[in-house]
DNA sequence: TACTAGAAACGAACGACATTCGTTTTAGTA
DNA sequence: TACTAAAACGAATGTCGTTCGTTTCTAGTA
């Protein structure tokens, strides 16, 4: 009992316990977050406010590796755009059980501010008029999340007894196991949006 | 006490009762849907089995209304599509705080699928070529459900403070306020992914 | 070096909440 | 008119997040 001579927890070690739950179970709690450090939940209390600030801890966890592209970056100005939200979508696509959670609080991290920093650079920097620069930030934004949201359903969604038209209960029936599915379609979303952007810088 | 001579709850009534509590404050518990509609929580489990239950009605109800687009309508299917895209984004605007709850569970909802049937209708019937009708419909419901997300955030998160982009930060300021940019940002979206279109059906 | 303040872990307890079960009353039906 | 099932209720239960007082140890200071 008492103070450990070295401590046992940090933000960070509870974050990165929540998200090994997370990817496990798809959700966690409090006492099993504790049980998974070998400490009592009371205990969690010294370092985080609640289970609010483990999931915005998880957010940072999971954007903290996503590469700034430099001032120079190689490739055109599309390709940059693209490489970046790629980044993006794949922070979120490494932990896909973890995405519905971060939908329902909406804070301004850090980190991600910084990927939208990086974002209105580039895009400024070549062609997009300034007073569109926000619009289009949020449509890249709003399809990134859709998508990484996309990723996380079941094929079920896509259950071709529920199509009443054949063609489309056909083409569910071809298509392939959900991540493929998932990382074709957003591939195909990057494109169609990267085109249309290019029109709008002529 | 006992069984009323007339049934006062129904599946559509508790949907109805959480509908307005989550319109009113972002959230809802059983013990209030009962309370609002006069009733002890245990009644409830007459008609629904759980809160997930309740939550799946609600999406049946918001999307109740979506109209259907008939096999012969007007106007050209880039505007059949636009029309029905947003009828399907209005729908989760209408209850901009259930918005986050129905990205947890991902149940094939008829609601739902009827609009992806009429969407494959309208893509397959004109020049999107069928090998590619789910990777579209994704990137669109993608972008739908991403616009629908961010409608519920609080300008905050397009708070200036947060960037470091000088242009960034201008943008931010110059913007107008939640809805209108959201609207805007949807639109914008939408013309863009409807340009790619077209030119993925030559 | 002795002393103090605060950090960190713990145990106990609380309150909110979803859910279950047995009971009671009433509606519908053979 | 009896019987079955529906529907509302009250009580109870288990889970969970969170708070608080206590204990022990570390770090800074006179």
């Amino acid at each position: 009992m008492g103070r450990p001579s070295t401590p046992l927890l940090s933000p960070e070690l509870i974050a990165e316990a929540a998200l090994g739950l997370v990817d496990r179970d798809g959700e966690f709690t409090v006492a099993q977050v504790a049980a998974a450090l070998k400490v009592r939940p009371s205990s969690l209390y010294n370092h985080v406010a609640g289970k609010a600030q483990i999931v915005e801890a998880m957010r940072g966890l999971i954007f903290r590796d996503v590469p700034r592209v430099p001032s120079g970056a190689d490739g055109d100005w599309v390709q940059q755009v693209r490489v970046l939200l790629r980044a993006y979508r794949d922070a979120f696509a490494a932990h896909p059980r973890l995405v519905p959670m971060l939908t329902s609080q909406t804070v301004s991290s850090p980190d991600v501010m910084r990927i939208y920093d990086d974002l209105a650079r580039i895009l400024t920097d070549h062609a997009i008029p300034g007073d569109r620069l926000l619009d289009v930030i949020t449509v890249l934004d709003s399809f990134v999340i859709g998508s990484a949201l996309d990723a996380v359903a079941p094929d079920q969604v896509w259950d071709a007894e529920h199509a009443q038209d054949p063609r489309l209960a056909q083409a569910i029936r071809a298509v392939g196991a959900g991540t493929r599915r998932a990382d074709r379609s957003f591939e195909l979303g990057l494109d169609l949006l990267l085109a249309g952007l290019t029109h709008l810088a002529d």
